[in-house]
DNA sequence: GTCTATAGTTAGATAGAC
DNA sequence: GTCTATCTAACTATAGAC
């Protein structure tokens, strides 16, 4: 292998940097989680990654968009946003995505604290929430009419209120279970709310 | 009135001290509110409230004293915690609260930003959020299984789940209100979901 | 009770050697 | 790419004059 031209750099230093990034975000994800956007310094995300704080702002050039690289990321490994495959319910999926939850609570907690943090003034991840949460909603929305059509909607139900009070449910739900992890069965009280909002087939 | 004794103050000063401290819960409560703990400082609040952040520690000797005083405060002024009156649904109590709310939102945003933070490490509100989802929980399950002997709730519906759910559903509601003011309709969400558990008179 | 002064810490970010 | 050194800024808290 010759020396690559400018457009297409070397193999080997390129998949180390991208390791070194996804090892600091992975650390950065930790010290998040525990300690809040504020509360975390970059001081010791570089200690858990092995590297100095200067170094580690090489790979991002400042907190705030280290913390935007953590929440992208933690979409593309839970697969958040995603659409569902065609053959699961709605119920299914959710009640399968809260128990996997209830195994990872590292990520309950980044969400659930950055979440609120970021109503807080100027804070760095407020566009991030506040589209995620438009996008939720629509998605939620879209299935809940799609089973009115099917007559599955229990009547008087309104969709886009059904879609918020689901998503309003699983994060407060989660707040509880993070707080006390034996005060609730959090796929238990989704499992109930579903049970009431869709008819059986 | 002649001066105090030892045991009993002189009213003037007395008062005064009084009316600073709440001039500082009150000043802190929206400096908490707009930044959360972590990112408020004494300095900020010392200056809303006209004094230097020395001067401000004088009432309070530390600032997890502070946060203390300003939770509680808020218990105070809003009647949080305290127990309805008898003639008083539950149903009505939630909704008439649910209303007041959207009326101040700076008490809402304290209480969600900090409910979270609170799940960070070492954080001075943690056992206060704690023991209010504990007594939270123990109220509004007593309501339901009253309800239950009375033959009006649902069927099938567990009093325990459904009182961490209907405190989850508001919590959550009210983080999409702060989010988006015009994208939720809070009171209408926990009516709905009232209306499911409890069956009418 | 209020202030100035300051201790003592920590933070994010930059400059430049290697 | 990694480091040391440094800058600038902010924070909580204490000491002590008035």
């Amino acid at each position: 292998m010759t020396t690559s031209s400018a457009s297409a750099p070397k193999r080997g230093p390129y998949a180390k940097s991208k390791q070194r990034r996804e090892n600091i975000v992975i650390a950065a994800h930790e010290v998040f989680a525990e300690h809040g956007y504020k509360g975390g310094s970059l001081q010791v995300v570089a200690d858990r990654v092995g590297m100095s704080q200067t170094s580690l702002l090489h790979y991002f050039p400042s907190k705030s968009a280290l913390l935007l690289a953590v929440l992208n990321w933690r979409d593309t490994v839970t697969g958040d946003g995603g659409s569902r495959s065609p053959e699961e319910s709605l119920a299914s999926a959710v009640i399968r995505q809260a128990r996997f939850n209830e195994t990872v609570p590292g990520v309950v907690e980044l969400y659930t604290v950055l979440c609120a943090e970021s109503l807080t003034a100027k804070h760095p991840g407020r566009d991030y929430f506040t589209q995620r949460y438009e996008g939720l909603r629509r998605s939620y929305s879209r299935s809940f009419t799609a089973l009115a059509r099917e007559g599955r909607l229990r009547s008087g139900v309104d969709p886009e209120r059904a879609a918020a009070s689901l998503i309003a449910l699983w994060d407060g739900i989660q707040t509880q279970w993070l707080m006390d992890p034996d005060s609730v069965d959090m796929a238990q009280c989704l499992q109930d709310y579903l049970d009431f909002l869709i008819l059986p087939e």
